[in-house]
RNA sequence: GCGGAAGUGGCGAAAUUGGCAGACGCACCAGACUUAGGAUCUGGCGCCGCAAGGCGUAGGGGUUCAAGUCCCCUCUUCCGCACCA
């Protein structure tokens, strides 16, 4: 029983809102039923969807972040099984990564135990918050039977020629204590240490080749308009393809050193070079830095420099500086000698590490010829008289080259094409695209992940482990230490092993998979997360795939949303799938924000969701996530608008209960969808005004969650119809509604809270005398007739100041909407003295008279 | 620097196509009920003005009978990328 205050009337008893006895109460009835929210098998005929949010970490706590996604993809999977569709809506737990660790490091509790305890605490938190997810196949990336998967796509890589290991220069979180990938580092900082710098090692790491999908990544995005045009720029530019040549430039005088390859995408500037640009890294300048001691020295500050640089996060704006090395290249194209410089703005890993500095068409290069008296050339112009031209000139698209040799007059961008083929006939060049995008970097030196399942043998060298030896188990007795190294490098029970090929003693890799590797394809487990044969049977992930709509936030644009159109396409191409994009629809919602800032616990504006919960309610803090903001916009969490929502819930709750025992005595009448129609010649002007109110607004609900997912303005709708029905209460008390209309009325709002308020919704469902499970009845269907308005009120202006609002029939036509304006006495007056030259009639919009 | 999004009352926001700017909610003000109110209900609430009326969607210009909405310029904020050749 609800407590009940001391000095409460019993009236007042029977009619307060109270969730904290109502949401338990369906809770534990929820609960009770495991398959209510399952998806139905594939023949019911029923369209699908696959409604599916991004799934947590399980850090132990939701937070009010978590609250309004999980808002938004509950009440759309409410929404869909309403109007009829089989859906999909699955959760699971992204469990391996490094906090797991720390908190072995801090508390002294195995990862494991760690993880599966907060798995537990959140999923209660989930329940608690009536989120209708399937549990049924829940996926949890730490279990050996999902990383399994991991562990024989990588082979399966492997054996593509899709996972290699190679030496390069990797980033090293020092806070980490692992490497990371480049999509991992933000503003050369670690992902999860905002002011943890990244160091730059070199190690041997095993990667993927995400590259030779770099095209189709690209290609994809352009097929994918259900999309934020947001997302897919951003991976466009991660991409960052570009096409262009490498042209190849002898070194003077040194016929034994290998010329000197560079990468540009403006050959036909090739007339206006001046100089090669060397990256401090090129492996050239490390050889001739081994005879001259003071370009070595040189290069050494430099790369020093650049180091202290990326400490202070300034790299884009450290000032350009370089050396000479004292030799000269060969211009390809004309034979001109050019000096050879090392210039700390040359990136060692885009392109080739070297460039043709043309100063006079790239502004950088410009910046660094002036401040080195190196020669600036024009050789490109809008047109060939051109002679007043600033340069830096860098325009294409209508230029054409000057001063070019044979070339001068041919328009820039032909150009491109002609010189990079003559380069390639010549046999000093080749067209070529670059790509931003590098390979993924999948290595990590922790324990908390799926173990990479390759063994190095000395015979054999590297040899993956046998698909049926899957799972390389990820071994639970293990000292976690803050040292370096793989931790299970010191565990010879799993390192020690024999080689599958020769049968010697071999090392099993003790290096774990990238977390994200766990997330790029969790999704297709859902559809069948108990198969121990296969990561999935491939019939069914067709049935639901792609998925219809994903959830999640923005941060994931780059990261998590492009590793995992990599792997579809990869089992694409193992046959697994037949889709080649994971997702139809992608929707980012904004941040939750407290007094203008994100919530961290620095700053201390942290908002708990359990301890709104406890003060006003699972329904009235997910509908306030929903109200607040539009979904796709940051949300500054203000309690006192909970309040507002918690009061409107309220106002429902009392209505409704009051007039459930008279719905419940209609009986039959409000079965199914079974309302007994009101007959329009017995319907008093309120039961016309509360359906025609009550039909516009199932229209407007209905096409929100179609079209723009402004559920802000979904929920307004809801409360204006609320309070209308409020307004007339005492109408209804006094018996002046149609019964039937009540019903309907009530019934109807009751759906329409469903998606947004589902503990409050199944109450009244239920206290209104509805049968079955609440969320798969129908969605109410507006009726236009209903919904029509039979007067409008019409602005009249004048001159295009609004002078007063007319009552109008809504089918008036254009004459009778101008008699009607011209014969207003307020419209009269204004226009006095005046002749109308024009009237404007826009039918049921508005009148304007034009008057002089 | 480049790319993207945005800028509307005291606050969160609304305004599918150019057509009554500020719906809905918060806060606030007044009143009712009340021993009491951080409850509930009623009314008010962009700014200036007693009013009539005027002004008003970051600022400036333009197109139009009509602009928050379309075009040009400027400013500010947030996000992403950041020497990508």
């Amino acid at each position: 029983m609800p407590e009940i205050e001391s000095n409460e009337t019993p009236r007042a008893e029977a009619t307060r809102y109270n969730p904290a006895e109502i949401e338990p109460r369906w809770q534990a009835r929820w609960d009770a039923d495991p398959a209510l929210y399952a998806a139905e098998p594939h023949s019911t005929g029923k369209p699908k969807f696959y409604c599916l949010e991004m799934l947590p970490y399980p850090s132990g706590q939701l937070h009010v972040g978590h609250v309004r996604n999980y808002a938004i993809g509950d009440a759309l999977a409410r929404f869909m099984w309403m109007r009829g569709y089989n859906v999909l809506h699955p959760m699971g737990w992204d469990a391996f990564g490094l906090p797991a660790e720390n908190a072995a490091l801090k508390n002294n509790v195995p990862p494991r135990e760690w993880t599966f305890q907060n798995i537990a605490a959140m999923k209660q938190q989930f329940a608690r918050l009536g989120m209708a997810f399937d549990w049924s196949n829940e996926v949890t990336t730490c279990l050996p039977d999902y990383y399994r998967w991991n562990q024989w796509f990588f082979v399966k890589m492997f054996e593509a020629g899709l996972a290699y290991r190679k030496k390069s220069k990797v980033n090293w979180c020092p806070s980490c204590a692992t490497v990371l990938a480049n999509e991992q580092v933000v503003a050369g900082c670690c992902w999860r240490h905002e002011n943890t710098l990244v160091e730059q090692r070199d190690l041997t790491q095993w990667f993927l080749r995400i590259t030779k999908y770099a095209d189709e990544l690209l290609d994809g995005l352009n097929t994918m308009p259900g999309w934020p045009e947001k997302v897919r720029t951003m991976q466009r530019n991660w991409i960052g393809r570009s096409e262009g040549a490498h042209l190849d430039f002898h070194v003077a005088g040194e016929a034994d050193t290998p010329a000197i390859t560079v990468f540009t995408t403006r050959v036909d500037t090739i007339f206006g070079a001046t100089s090669i640009q060397l990256a401090p890294e090129h492996p050239l300048v490390k050889q001739w830095a081994l005879t001259d001691t003071s370009l070595a020295t040189a290069v050494d500050e430099m790369i020093a420099q650049q180091k202290a640089a990326r400490e202070t996060a300034d790299l884009g704006n450290i000032d350009k500086h370089g050396v000479s090395t004292g030799k000269q290249a060969v211009n390809p194209f004309n034979g001109e000698m050019l000096p050879i410089w090392v210039a700390n703005y040359i990136l060692a890993d885009y392109g080739t590490g070297a460039i043709m500095s043309v100063p006079g068409h790239d502004e950088r290069d410009f910046e660094f010829a002036q401040k080195y008296g190196l020669p600036i050339k024009r050789v490109v112009a809008p047109n060939l008289d051109t002679n007043d031209l600033q340069l830096p000139y860098t325009g294409e698209d209508e230029a054409v080259l000057v001063d070019s040799g044979e070339w001068t007059g041919e328009a820039s961008l032909e150009a491109q094409e002609k010189m990079a083929r003559y380069a390639e006939q010549q046999g000093f060049g080749k067209r070529t695209t670059t790509y931003r995008l590098k390979d993924w970097g999948v290595s990590r030196q922790r324990y908390w992940g799926t173990p990479i399942p390759m063994i190095h043998c000395p015979n054999d060298g590297i040899v993956a482990v046998p698909l049926d030896q899957l799972p390389v188990l990820l071994p639970e007795k293990i000292e976690i230490t803050q040292e370096g190294g793989s931790p299970l490098s010191k565990v010879p029970e799993f390192v020690n092993v024999l080689c599958p090929r020769c049968g010697g003693p071999a090392r099993r890799e003790t290096d774990t998979m990238d977390t994200f590797v766990d997330s790029s394809w969790y999704f297709y487990r859902y559809t069948d997360a108990h198969n121990d044969n296969a990561p999935f049977d491939s019939a069914k992930a067709n049935y639901w795939f792609p998925i219809d709509q994903y959830i999640g936030g923005v941060e994931h644009a780059i990261l998590h949303l492009i590793y995992s159109r990599f792997w579809t396409k990869v089992m694409r191409d193992f046959g697994l799938i037949a889709n080649s994009e994971p997702a139809t629809r992608l929707f980012t919602q904004g941040m939750v924000i407290k007094d203008g800032a994100k919530m961290s616990k620095s700053k201390g504006n942290v908002v708990s969701p359990d301890a709104m919960i406890e003060k006003y309610g699972v329904d009235a803090t997910r509908m306030y996530s929903l109200f607040a903001a539009p979904p796709d916009r940051d949300l500054d969490w203000q309690e006192e608008g909970l309040a507002g929502i918690s009061r409107f819930l309220s106002r429902v709750y009392r209505l409704t209960t009051k007039f459930a025992p008279a719905i419940r005595a209609l009986g039959a009448q409000v079965q199914g969808d079974e309302i007994a129609p009101v007959e329009f010649a017995g319907r008093t002007p309120v039961d016309a005004d509360l359906l025609r109110l009550l039909h516009q607004t199932i229209a407007k609900i209905t096409a929100d969650f179609s079209g723009r997912w402004h559920f802000n303005t979904s929920i307004a709708a809801i409360m204006i119809l609320a309070n209308e029905v409020g307004a007339h209460e005492a109408a209804i008390d006094r018996g002046e509604v149609n019964p039937a209309t009540m019903a309907e009325v009530f019934r109807s709002l009751t759906l329409l809270l469903a998606p947004f308020a589902p503990f409050l919704a199944a109450e009244l469902w239920q206290q209104i005398g509805g049968e079955g499970v609440l969320f798969r009845q129908p969605w109410p269907v507006a009726d236009e007739n209903l919904a029509r308005e039979n007067e409008i009120e019409i602005p009249v202006q004048v001159n295009g100041k609004l002078v007063t609002v007319l009552k109008v029939l809504a089918d008036a036509d254009e004459e009778a909407l101008k008699a009607t304006a011209l014969s207003d006495e307020k419209v009269a007056s204004r226009i006095a003295g005046k002749t109308i030259v024009k009237v404007i009639v826009v039918k049921g919009k508005l009148v304007n008279l034009v008057a002089r």
